[in-house]
DNA sequence: TCAATTAACTAACAAATGTCAAGTGTAAGC
DNA sequence: GCTTACACTTGACATTTGTTAGTTAATTGA
């Protein structure tokens, strides 16, 4: 079946923070629900409860939302594999202000708030383990900032392609530029700096 | 006694959030140690494992660290009350790339990562605060990240302003600038402009 | 009290980034 | 195969922000 490869890309992931038994297995196996998409397609729609958290074993997946003069603002860019979603509103069961979007074909394991809980309040491990991912998240974000407020554009783009090698041939320099706060002119600026 | 006060302001927070019984409270008043620290007061050091998550009572508290070039980047001011620490570096019990700093004379009550995980497990209630706590710092996170990628320098310093009236009176713009991703010369001239 | 330090402001100039208006190339759809 | 749409680039110019240096005022410490 198709869903093994994805589900133990999962279970791969999970096993390298935490320590899982056969029953933590079949839980995320019941509950995750294995799922295709295409190119350009919205999974999540803003003004919603985001009705999944997903895990992406391969494709890429963008957060955006429009600005006041109707402009795509890409605010998340996922590298596989890792977990996406409005984490705020996917946790307090509150409106999203953003899309969640295929931006390449996509295999991605998704699972409800409701679903969630229940592999919570009956696996250890995997308590243990979404604890861990919502920290990487954090700590991810405070990176992010941090780095915003005190690199220059061209500093924060050598920085994403070191960290992200593979994103270039996979994700619009447009969703890149809006990411790393700057105008796809600015961008395409420093990349021609860079490469001569 | 003084450390009434202190704690009153701690659980009048959490009941906003959650349902304190008597022995939450009681909890709460065992764990919490209440200190008091006079103005540019390091309490935590970088390259070491913090020692204390904070709860400001009153006063003004920073995270900040040098870069390459030697000068202080500071990545966030807290606004009382509130909690603050390095969070990644504390949860995880690893080193801080961060200080901890008083910029002002601060009321605090602090907790040992040993002793917040005891009063975790005693009281649900308390669990979900702190969960709750840790939810709203990646909220913050993420609209931080956003503002600083999506505005302009001028935008954020207004709406800085907005959200936080009262730091003026008791932050220097040094710190302001900093945190808000911009040199102190350039927050001079946009509160020329916006004054004028 | 006085000297020294430092935050804050200012001004002139440099550098980076945004804006606008093209042009090129590629991929999707008829 | 052709056309259309769109991502990407480029160049000229405007604006913003950084850099450097000097001044002022307030604070700190001897």
């Amino acid at each position: 079946m198709f869903s093994d490869k994805l589900y133990q890309h999962l279970l791969d992931n999970a096993a390298t923070l935490v320590s899982l038994t056969a029953a933590d297995t079949a839980l995320c196996i019941k509950y995750f629900e294995p799922v295709l998409f295409a190119k350009d397609t919205i999974i999540e729609q803003e003004n919603e409860v985001p009705k999944y958290l997903y895990y992406v074993v391969s494709g890429f997946v963008r957060l955006f939302h429009y600005n006041e003069e109707g402009n795509q603002i890409t605010t998340h860019l996922n590298c596989p594999p890792g977990f996406i979603t409005s984490y705020t509103a996917f946790n307090n069961c509150t409106k999203s202000a953003e899309y969640v979007a295929c931006i390449t074909a996509c295999e991605l394991l998704r699972i409800t708030k409701t679903d969630l809980d229940i592999i919570c309040k009956q696996s250890i491990a995997f308590k243990d383990y979404s604890i861990l991912v919502f920290q990487m998240a954090l700590a991810y974000n405070e990176t992010r900032s941090r780095e915003l407020a005190s690199l220059t554009a061209e500093q924060r783009y050598v920085k994403f392609i070191a960290d992200h090698p593979a994103i270039l041939q996979h994700v619009p320099l447009l969703y890149i530029a809006s990411f790393l706060g700057m105008k796809p002119e600015s961008l395409s600026r420093i990349r021609r700096k860079i490469f001569s």
